[in-house]
DNA sequence: AAGAAAACTTAACTTTAGGTTAACCTTAGG
DNA sequence: CCTAAGGTTAACCTAAAGTTAAGTTTTCTT
């Protein structure tokens, strides 16, 4: 079964954040939440969710200095973003897509259509990860069929091994961070050793090839062609 | 020769049904109804038609949300979808398209203009449909004419195992997952134990051949030749 | 409509793949 | 050349899948 999707919710109101929170946990989805721009920025970082519900109006840094520094890092170049707007802002409509939104959601939040607006919202960004057959030196990931295939050789791989495979391969180049690793394929709450990852990342060494997957000591693992 | 197509119709209003009921079945084609959304998403399942008609203005379960949901089940994946939206309801279609329709039609309905509609949307899903009767590795799968040939030898399988079987080789390679086929083949709601699948895994394998469906542990089943 | 047969689901148990860990080894970098 | 981070191996544990047979339900048949 496919991870439940994570969401981060950001706002300066603890009530916005446990309406949030409440609903959008109802329907399955693992939430986290930070209570301004910044802490947003830093939880987005290592959390990696896929998607963002960021408020517009929030002291210190707004949701749209926000929503533009998460756009300038790789790894959450993708991620779907939404504004949270009070109904009689629109004009910010314009500034806001500019900014790099893909959707907006008005308050007062109505929790069906925030729920389906959301659901809406995931299921349109999928295609772009379905896209991902990708193919990197000659090794290719095929997401649908769990597959995956090097020089032409199909081969199997256990489900965390691909996983992290999949995570790494999602921004090559870039260092996954033990925590990164530890936050999207196990979750926040699960807690296991450190050398639990160092055995998946040889596994796939072995399969894979060594010099694919490098080590950042001190900092994580980047997947490389 | 290809047998005619199915063609679904949702919506409340028994009138609007019995009118496309009429205009398609004098073009040749097999049409099933359905009064609502929740109803029209058990036919669909059930049915399996090539195309849905499906009202966006229905109490209960609208044709926005119908629709995801029959998108989410991997064999109506192809599914022509369109939608019946009233001339003026024009914004709609944004929404619709993101939930995963093809096409609109709008009421009120011209006759001439929903036959050829129709027709055109067939014609250029045709190539999914020829699908219909499949031969991978010496095994022969006739959805219409619910047989099985192995190796030249016909066997017939029961309802719940050619369900799986036609599943599961809708997409050879693919992983579905146990989610995935509950859903597709027993529905949203109904509640089956993890061991019945299984136990229809092992009849087919019994029947087709062991190497033909591998298992992905913690992931799902998938059929290969 | 009764009885039989087939299909389906479940329960209880076994097996196994894969995930984790513990203990020890290696290496990079100060 | 010492230390902390990472690598390696194999043993262990567990959740997931396999199995079998015994109920249930559905469906044919007469």
């Amino acid at each position: 079964m496919a991870k439940k999707p994570k969401i981060l919710c950001v706002d300066d109101e603890q009530d916005i954040l446990d309406l949030l929170t409440f609903n959008l946990e109802k329907e399955g989805y693992d939430v986290c939440t930070a209570l301004n721009g910044r802490k947003g920025l830093e939880v987005a970082k290592r959390e990696l969710p896929d998607l963002i519900i960021l408020d517009v109006m929030m002291p210190e840094m707004d949701g749209m200095e926000t929503c533009r520094e998460i756009r300038e890092i790789p790894a959450l170049q993708n991620v779907v973003i939404t504004f949270l707007t009070a109904r009689n802002e629109d004009y910010s409509q314009i500034a806001g897509f500019e900014a790099g939104a893909d959707d907006f959601i008005t308050k007062p939040i109505r929790q069906r259509l925030l729920v389906s607006k959301i659901k809406a919202l995931l299921r349109r960004s999928a295609p772009a990860d379905l896209k991902k057959e990708m193919s990197i030196g000659g090794i290719e990931i095929d997401r649908d069929k769990y597959l995956v295939t090097k020089d032409g050789v199909q081969i199997q791989l256990p489900k965390k091994e691909f996983e992290l495979l999949v995570l790494l391969s999602s921004a090559p180049g870039r260092v996954f961070t033990r925590e990164n690793i530890l936050n999207s394929i196990w979750g926040n709450d699960v807690i296991v050793g450190d050398r639990t990852i160092d055995v998946h990342i040889r596994k796939l060494r072995e399969k894979l090839g060594e010099e694919n997957f490098k080590t950042i000591k001190g900092v994580g693992y980047k997947f490389e062609a």
